[in-house]
Order: C-alpha cells, then sequence, then structure tokens
DNA sequence: TTAGGTGCAAAACCTTTGCCATCCC
DNA sequence: GGGATGGCAAAGGTTTTGCACCTAA
C-alpha cells in the first residue's frame, strides 16, 4: 500500500478522535487540510487502511437492516462466511449493564451482544 | 395504525422465521401471497411495527459505516439521543464466547457488545 | 366519511466504480 | 517508467417520499 498525502490525512483525523466517525465526517475534517480531496478517495482508503488492519469498521449489523419478529432481548451470532443471523439463547446478564454505567457515569438501558464466528453449516463446506 | 393485509402478511411472514431477513427478503416472501404489492410499502409496514414495538430492527451500528484507529478489541456505547458512540473499557470476557459455542456448536470467535442508552452530555439538556 | 394506507415512480442517500491524469517508489 | 492512487462523475443498491387512489374503521 502506497503512502500518499490523502491516506496520511484520513488515518490522523481518525486517530486524533475517538467518536467512531462515519465516512462523511472524517471527510470533511480532512478537508480542512486538502479542500479537493473527493468522496471516493475517502471511501478507498478507508477500505484500503481496513484491509491492511490500520482501522476497524464498526459494522456489527452488516449493510442492511434486518428485522426480527422475536422481542425479547436476546443475543445474536452472525456467520462470517455467509452472514446469516442466528439466535443465541444465553441468559442477558444484566449485571454488565450496571458495571458499564459505573464506567462510563452513562445511563444504561441495555445492550446488544453479537457473537462472530462460524455456523455449522459454513464449517462443513 | 391501522390493520391491512398487506401489515399482517409482513407480520405473519417476519414471525414464520427466525432468519432475521432484510426488507427485499420479506418483500419476496409477502409477494407470494400479494403479487402486487410494492416494496414500498413493505419499508413502511417494517418501520411503522418497528414503532409500535410488534417487530425490532437489528440496527446495533446504526444506518453508517463507522471507522475506528483503535484495533484492540473493545465495547461500546451507543447514545439513543445524540447517536454518538463512546468507548467502554470494561474487560473483554473471553468465557461467554465458549459458552456461546456450547449452545451453538459453532465456532465462535469473538463477540461484539455495545451499551445503550443516555450519555452524561443528553441527560442534561 | 375520512384519516390513514397502498402502489407506483421518482428522489434521496450512502457507497462503489470507471476513467484518465497524477504521483510515489 | 509503471503500477498504484487521486479527482471527478456516473452508476449501484437500499431506503424514503410524493401523489393520487383506495380502504378499514
Amino acid at each position: 500500500m502506497r503512502r500518499t498525502k490523502q491516506k496520511e490525512a484520513i488515518l490522523e483525523v481518525l486517530r486524533g478522535t475517538t467518536s467512531h466517525p462515519t465516512a462523511d465526517w472524517v471527510y470533511n475534517e480532512v478537508r480542512k487540510d486538502i479542500p479537493n480531496i473527493s468522496l471516493g478517495t475517502v471511501y478507498r482508503n478507508l477500505r484500503l487502511l481496513c484491509q491492511s488492519g490500520e482501522i476497524l469498521e464498526l459494522d456489527p449489523c452488516g449493510a442492511l437492516s434486518r428485522f426480527d419478529a422475536r422481542r425479547d432481548n436476546h443475543y445474536h451470532f452472525r456467520c462470517e462466511k455467509c452472514d446469516r443471523v442466528f439466535d443465541v439463547d444465553l441468559p442477558v446478564d444484566g449485571e454488565i449493564d450496571r458495571r458499564a454505567a459505573q464506567k462510563t457515569g452513562f445511563e444504561v438501558s441495555s445492550h446488544w451482544l453479537e457473537f462472530r464466528g462460524v455456523c455449522r453449516n459454513c464449517q462443513e463446506s
């Protein structure tokens, strides 16, 4: 991967914040230094930096909205090969919300837990 | 919220699966019963059903991709008012992956944990 | 009767891609 | 020099919306 000022600037912006920004936010920040950078370049470099492992994409749900008729709080498993989502019937840990509240000082009302790995079907193939 | 055959059909499809389908998948299923239903109607009803609490949207990350220069495994907090994402420095629980693997029979390599609630800034306002 | 829902199509939105010029190695 | 990258704009895919017609209550 070649070093370019665009890539450096994007990485710098991302390292200078803990706000987990969107591509568009990064774009607007970087434009302060490189006014004519294009949004396409930002997307391309974010993708490249993800692939090289220099940054992470926060993408727990995949690109598309998904819906569930089951309304009780429960955990999920996402297969990294086929992208299917399964229910995981482990007991929901209420205690951890309290610990997070204590740590952050925020009101914590619930949490979302999604396991990652390979489902049985994809293990076989 | 008015009861219509379109809404009923969508709900029935959703209740008949545990696959956490996308809007488009629901659309194609419902078309088997109501061939001329429109995709817009599916989206509208999914939205309505979410609002009324009859279904849930699996949307842990919000609609947009977000990026993070921090690469170690850590937990997040999402404010339900301002939609900002913060880091939560609780120790990552490796044991729970093993329990999920036992429960499901899947290979579990990691998990994503996101707390929900109201951040300090939004509590004040 | 009428407020709310439907179908259709267009628009909006985010993200990716093709093309050619440019730049890094 | 030559392949990787950038800028620009167009295309792609998902979701929302405007509008005229319909329908459940």
